[in-house]
DNA sequence: CTCCAGGGATGAT
DNA sequence: ATCATCCATGGA
């Protein structure tokens, strides 16, 4: 089956570190969207797929967000505008939320080539297996099915001390007491109080969680990365800013896509090689 | 080998 | 409120 899809890359919307689980497989590539094993390739404006409706297809890729506006939107400086050009046709992905909430508490810390390797891990050990053309596919585990295991169970996929961290939120969203579908209906500022209560989710996490799997296009993570680009790029040479300084900046100045703005700025910062550490 | 990574929790200033 | 330290692991 196949679908339009304009100003869209697939290889960026999948390499660019916000969803770690998909792997290359001849012109295209495999992985999980929820709990179907799908394949996806992309053919100029169009996108071929198996596995999955294409209205999963196009929900899952945010083939409706008006990429044109939102880029629009940005600020109208040097480093804003080369990332806008360099990361043309990326789009932020609707991701099921335990799974993006889940994967996000075992990257602290961690590079993103390893936090796919436990992502890999995770899904192999305890996730379900399926099948597209010929490619064994494992499901991400459910928080029910992550509270069957035990912290030694998740340390054997190399979470180290995040092991205890993604036992307990699971507890807490298996057994009701975190309601992720829910909190869907709430305000930025409630739903970030939310996740920030559950133990391994800080302002960065929750804010990634926010982007990814909320559709809160204003939710600006501030990792490594973008720290060194916010340093760089808007306050060059200048000593003693805080970190509250460089939130309360990037809640002005990037405006009400800001969460774009901050993915188009790390994806450029890793692989375009826009900023030095 | 060393350095560091899409950080968070905790305890000391 | 800000700061230092510790936490596991492995890619680069």
């Amino acid at each position: 089956m196949k679908i339009l899809a304009p100003d869209f890359d697939l290889e960026k919307t999948l390499n660019c570190g916000q969803v770690f689980h998909w792997e290359k497989s001849g012109a295209g590539f495999v992985g999980a969207i929820g709990a179907k094993g799908v394949y996806v390739e992309q053919q100029r404006d169009q996108l071929v797929f198996m596995g999955a409706t294409a209205k999963v297809i196009a929900n899952y890729f945010s083939l409706d967000h008006p990429l044109a506006g939102i880029c629009c939107s940005f600020p109208r400086d040097p480093g804003m505008t080369a990332a806008r050009d360099f990361c043309r046709g990326l789009r932020i992905i609707r991701q099921p939320r335990w799974e993006c909430l889940a994967t996000f508490i075992t990257s602290s810390m961690k590079q993103v080539a390893h936090i796919r390797q436990i992502s890999l891990a995770l899904r192999k050990r305890y996730g379900e297996s399926k099948q597209i053309l010929g490619h064994k596919i494992f499901t991400y585990p459910s928080a029910e099915q992550i509270v069957e295991l035990t912290e030694q169970g998740l340390r054997e996929c190399a979470l180290g001390y995040r092991a205890k961290n993604l036992l307990v939120t699971a507890r807490l969203v298996a057994s009701g007491e975190a309601k992720l579908e829910a909190w869907r209906e709430l305000p930025d500022d409630a739903l970030r109080e939310h996740l920030c209560e559950l133990p391994g989710v800080g302002a960065k996490v929750a804010n990634c969680v926010m982007l990814f799997a909320y559709e809160r296009l204003r939710a600006f993570p501030i990792d490594v990365w973008i720290e060194r680009v916010l340093r760089q790029q808007y306050f060059p040479r200048k000593r003693k800013v805080t970190a509250q300084q460089l939130r309360n900046f990037c809640d002005r100045y990037f405006g009400e896509h800001g969460g774009y703005a901050q993915q188009y700025l790390f994806h450029h910062a890793r692989k375009g090689g826009a900023v030095s550490k």
